[in-house]
Parts: structure tokens; sequence; C-alpha cells
RNA sequence: GGCCCCGUCGUCCAGUGGUCUAGGACGCCGGCCUUUCAAGCCGGAAACGCCAGUUCGAACCUGGUCGGGGCUGCCA
């Protein structure tokens, strides 16, 4: 049997991470078994769905490597992914269902129905003990699928084990709304069964729902899928992940100075292991060894720190020249302009001690910035902490002559000089070199000192030294 | 309430009857290094929810209990 999995985001809002995760483990199921991966858009929900989230949704799988092999923009043997296109189909299937007598029209009051289902629920009875009972409907109502009283639905979970619904634990259910367009467990257990999907991923959420899409697809002839239920990913007080829980969707990281091979593999470890105490590895491992046995049944806690920790993992080992180019966009946006070629290579000079310290991409251009820049803007902050000190002016002024007779202007022969002023005036490191750094970068967080010197020149590190001690005597 | 799922350090994982005085990672604490911030290195605290049972032996099997979560919509 060759794979076939899909997912099914709906275009209700920007994708989550949790749904990003399911797209993971689609994805690393389908590339492990050489089978088909499937993106559909659900977008039944005409009230809240908006085709502006397609762009985010697409971009976003894209940006993580989760390539797609049919589906929406894809194009295949079924044309089109989006179910908004495809509701003739299902409201003929949800005909079909009716005329063979495994579905019903239902135009009764919601608030009556309402109404029996809570009393057939204090008598511990089928609530479709009492519906049916009502008068036949007419045409125009919803439709329901009507569930066997009798019988259970079992199933084989891949990740869960064996599952057992009793019959009466599960509604009939609507299938078509009264405006014509289907539901969620219609569109998808359709489709699924029209796709040939042959495993179905997908978040444990939905595991409740499983007998009804199980029903659905024999009354429509069809073998159900094999179902597996990814445990849910919660916020760090337990609950599930939500808004309230700072950023949820998948953007929020992109635009959060992520790196993508980052995010992969931070969210392939939740709920999953690649074994022997690894997890730090790449995507293609991960697909050779994937299986969906090894998924966990527990949930598990989206714990930004790893992720930020991780983050930094994956900066420090990218090679020089793949950091600079990926820290490019980062450093036009701090500086606020693009940067000259000149410029770019003092950028690239000084790129590798920025690399160390970047846990996100996001710093990199506050690190960088005051190489760029005509007039610095003092952290005031960290002004306060360093230039308030005594003998400041005194340091500040004998760096700013030392470094004027510094030749050549390097790494070695400032940080000689610099050393020699620390010797001379009996002060600690230190002492001498805060200041030199707050004068010259702003901020008492900086790169290295003497390569960020070297870096700015010594035109412009003189007269930021002579610049802040000004702004000393004017205090 | 009903149905269903889950239960190893704060968090993510390893662990599938003896090799577990429970291992790794993040975070945390302490130290080293050090011109800041990071990184790096060394060390530390920290868990099998509870109670029975099966067994020579249980984190691993069974039952119960407690706790957490999901579903219970003409949302998905």
């Amino acid at each position: 049997m060759t794979v076939r999995v899909r997912i099914a985001p709906s275009d209700t809002g920007s994708i989550h991470v949790g749904n990003v995760r399911s797209a993971l483990f689609n994805w690393l199921f389908a590339r492990h078994n050489g089978g088909t991966f499937i993106v559909r858009i659900d977008d039944t929900d005409l009230e809240r769905s908006d085709p502006a989230h397609l762009d985010d949704i697409v971009s976003g799988l894209r940006w993580l490597g989760l390539d797609w092999d049919e589906g929406v923009e894809v194009g295949g043997p079924h044309g089109t992914y989006k179910q908004s296109d495809r509701f003739d189909r299902y409201r003929q299937v949800a005909m079909s269902l009716v005329e063979a007598g495994h579905a019903y029209f239902d135009d009764r009051d919601p608030d009556v129905l309402e109404g029996l289902r809570v009393k057939a629920q204090k008598e511990g009875k089928h609530p479709g003990t009492y519906i049916r009972r009502l008068d036949p409907p007419a045409t125009d109502g919803s439709i329901r699928f009507s569930v066997p009283p009798d019988a259970a639905v079992t199933f084989t979970d891949t990740v869960r084990g064996e599952m057992r619904f009793e019959a009466d634990s599960v509604d009939d259910f609507v299938i078509l709304r009264s405006n014509g367009v289907p539901t969620y467990h219609l569109a998808s257990t359709v489709d699924d069964v029209d796709y040939g999907i042959t495993h179905v991923i997908r978040g444990e959420d939905l595991l409740s729902s499983t007998p009804k899409h199980i029903l659905l697809a024999r009354a429509m002839g069809a073998d159900p899928a094999i179902y597996a239920h990814l445990p849910l990913l919660f916020g760090p007080d337990g609950k599930k992940l939500s808004k309230r829980h700072g950023d949820t969707s998948l953007a929020a990281y992109r635009q959060g100075g992520y790196l993508p091979e980052a995010v992969f593999n931070f969210l392939a470890i939740l709920g999953w292991s690649i074994g022997e105490d690894r997890e730090i590895f790449t995507a293609p491992d991960a697909v050779e060894v994937f299986t969906l046995e090894r998924v966990s049944k527990n949930p598990a806690v989206f714990d930004t720190d790893k992720l930020l920790w991780m983050n930094g993992e994956y900066i420090r080992a990218l090679g020089v020249d793949d950091f600079i180019e990926r820290a490019r966009p980062w450093v036009v946006d701090s500086v606020g302009r693009d940067l000259s070629s000149e410029e770019w290579a003092v950028f690239s000079s000084i790129a590798p001690l920025v690399q160390e310290r970047a846990k996100l991409l996001t710093e990199v251009g506050p690190q960088v910035t005051f190489l760029f820049v005509d007039v610095l803007e003092y952290d005031e902050g960290s002004w306060e902490k360093v230039m308030t000190k005594d003998d400041v002016g005194g340091v500040l002024d004998d760096a700013a002559q030392r470094l004027e007779s510094v030749a050549p202007f390097e790494t070695e022969t400032i940080e000689a000089a610099l050393r020699a002023l620390a010797e001379d005036r009996g002060i600690g490191a230190g002492k001498a070199f805060q200041p030199v750094r707050v004068a010259i970068t702003g901020s008492s967080i900086s790169p290295p000192l003497f390569e960020s010197l070297a870096a700015l020149g010594r035109e412009r590190s003189v007269s930021r030294i002579l610049g802040a001690l000004a702004r000393l005597g004017s205090d």
C-alpha cells in the first residue's frame, strides 16, 4: 500500500504551531515511507474563512521545508484542494447517504433538539431515540447522519492502540448544514475517501470524532483510513496552547529571528524522539528513522526556553557565509537601509563574533548597527551604569589619544594600546574598557571591544570617544 | 454530568520485568574562563502521582484511586 497522507489546515487564521507540528509528522511519515503528502485547505467555515491566510499557510510550510506533492497550488488529479470548490460533491454524497438510509433531513427547531438531547442524556439514552420520533422532516433542513444504534465502533489507533466507542456515545451529527454547506466531518471524510488517504495523522482533539468519520466512510462504501492521533501541545500552564501563551503562530517565530531548521527540530522532539538521548538532528535524519510507533501518547508543553537554546545551537552551527546571508535582512532592518559593499565587508569581518553571541537572528542587527550609523544613540541604562563612575573622563581622554597613534589600526595593536592604558593608570581591564565600549557602541553589551574598534576605524572611534567625553561634560 | 485520552526531574525526551542507588537535554543554582554580553568547561539540586495486586523481582504488567486534558456545536 502506497502511503498517502494529508494535512487540512483551515484558513481561519495564521497557521498555528500545533497544526505545523501535525504537518511535520505527516510529512515525516510520508517521506519515510516514500508516500505522498497532500495539503488541502479546510475552508468550509464561511464565517471565519479568509483566503488571505492561505499565503501564510503556504509560505510557512515552505519555510520549514515541508514540501508537498499534491494540494493547493500544486494542482493534481483532483483539480482543486480547497473544500469550498467541492461543495457540490459533498452535497451529492449527503444526498446519496439520505437515499441509502444512512442520513436524514432534519429541519426541526435546534432548541427543541437540544432539549431532547438533554433529556436523553439525563435518562442515559441515545438522543436519536427521541429525535427520530419527531414529525417527518421537510426537505430544506440540515442533514444528519444516522448513527446505527447497535454496533460499537472499534479501530486501532497507531499511536494509542485499540479504541472502542459504543454507538450510543455518538450522536446523530449534522453533515450538511441547512445553508447547504458541509460540516467538517462530512467534507473531511469525503476528501479522505476521494483522495485515497491511507493514514489520517492529526491532533488528539479529533480522537472523539473518529467514530463519526469511520461510520461516514463505511456508509460511503469505503474502507476507513488508518488513524493516528498525536498528543496535543500545551502552553506553559498546562492548558491547550492558545494566544494567551504568547506566540502560537508560526509566523511569529519566523519573524522573531528563528531558523527554520531549529523550529523543525524543536517541533519534532515534541512527542517524538529519534532515540539514543539525541535531540539535535536534521530533517533527513528524522525522515530516515521516523515511525508513528515512537510517537508518545502524552501531551507536550511548548517550552520556548528550549526552542531559544536550540536556535542558538543552530545559529552557531551555521557556516560563517551562511550566517552572513541569513543575517542580512535583519541587519538591513535594524540599520534602516541597505549597506554598501564596503559596509557589508565590515559586517562580514565582525560577523563571526556576533554569530557566537546570537540566539536569535533579531539580535544580530542591534549588535552591529553602531558600525553603520552617523549619530550614535546611547542606551541610557548602559550610560548610567558605566559613565557615572570615577575618572571615566580621564580614561576616555587617554584612550582617544592612544588610539590616535595606534598603527596599524588593527585588533592586536589596539588591544596592546588599551591594555597599556589600563596598566599605566593602574586600573582593571573592565574599568578601562567599559567606558570605551559604551562610547563607541552606545551600549555596555557589544561584540568584543578591540574588534569593534578595528571595524569602526580610527577616525570614527576617536570621534565617538570625544563625543562621549563632551556628553559627559555637559551632564 | 457522559464518552475518551494521558500520568518518569519545573519542561522535553530515554527507559518496554532484573544491567535503574532511573539516563540525556532545556531551565535553575554554584564555580572556572573572561574587556561586556554570549559561548565554552566543571559541579549541583531536581522525577517513576498514590494504593493494592501479579512476580523471586516492577518505572515497566493488572485493578483501583487521585490528578491533568480532550470531546460532548448547523466550529474545526
